[in-house]
DNA sequence: ACCCTTTATCGTACATTTGCGATAAACTAT
DNA sequence: ATAGTTTATCGCAAATGTACGATAAAGGGT
């Protein structure tokens, strides 16, 4: 096994799995959805988006993935909440590489 | 033809578009390497990257379309330059998502 | 045990992304 | 005209993303 090293930097390659996540509007939506909420189950999400449940349950399992969000199983439901910790380090590397030069 | 209405808002299907964007480690190079510099050359771009000519070509194209750079002939070469006022609209769609408060 | 609710996962189909080599295009210089 | 330099585009292949319906899984309540 040989340990594959990527040209980029580890801030370059976190960065880019983030934006990942929120290439999507769905799952921008789910975010900013959850914040205001502060948490809320999955049925609340489904129902204000116009897509099916397993779209919704596939967007959300990107979001945990990318650690963004996480669950809590509350049966027969399941609990997101943001992330706070990746969620400011997603917001630190998003920060520091618009600010490069200066903002606005 | 039919005009179709997205179930978004406009800053969610703009912030999408520039996620995506941003959501290539090779692309986050190419913006920091243009705003270090300031404007360079395609083929100053190339030898930083370990990739084919025609895949930072691709890249170089991606981040045109998103409008996060512009590029200007100057035979045979093309220079790019970072888009100063989609990058601040993007900087701002950014700041605005991840903090109500401020993003520093 | 049996249903009911809720969510995750599977299988499928189609579109998009990513990377490459080869080639075209645009312009300079000789 | 010809050759050289630089960059964009094409054609291809493999991988990934997106959406759906159907089904599985995990409990709770009766």
């Amino acid at each position: 096994m040989t340990t594959e090293t990527s040209p980029y930097t580890v801030q370059q390659e976190k960065m880019a799995r983030y934006a990942k996540a929120l290439s999507h509007p769905a799952r921008l939506f789910i975010l900013e959805f959850l914040d205001k909420q502060s948490c809320c189950f999955v049925g609340n999400i489904v129902d204000e988006l116009p897509m099916a449940q397993s779209s919704v349950s596939q967007h959300l399992k990107e979001l945990k993935d990318a650690g963004l969000i996480q669950g809590t199983v509350d049966p027969p439901r399941v609990q997101y909440c943001v992330n706070r910790k990746n969620w400011s380090e997603a917001k630190a590397l998003f920060s520091e590489f618009f600010e490069v030069e200066s903002m606005v």
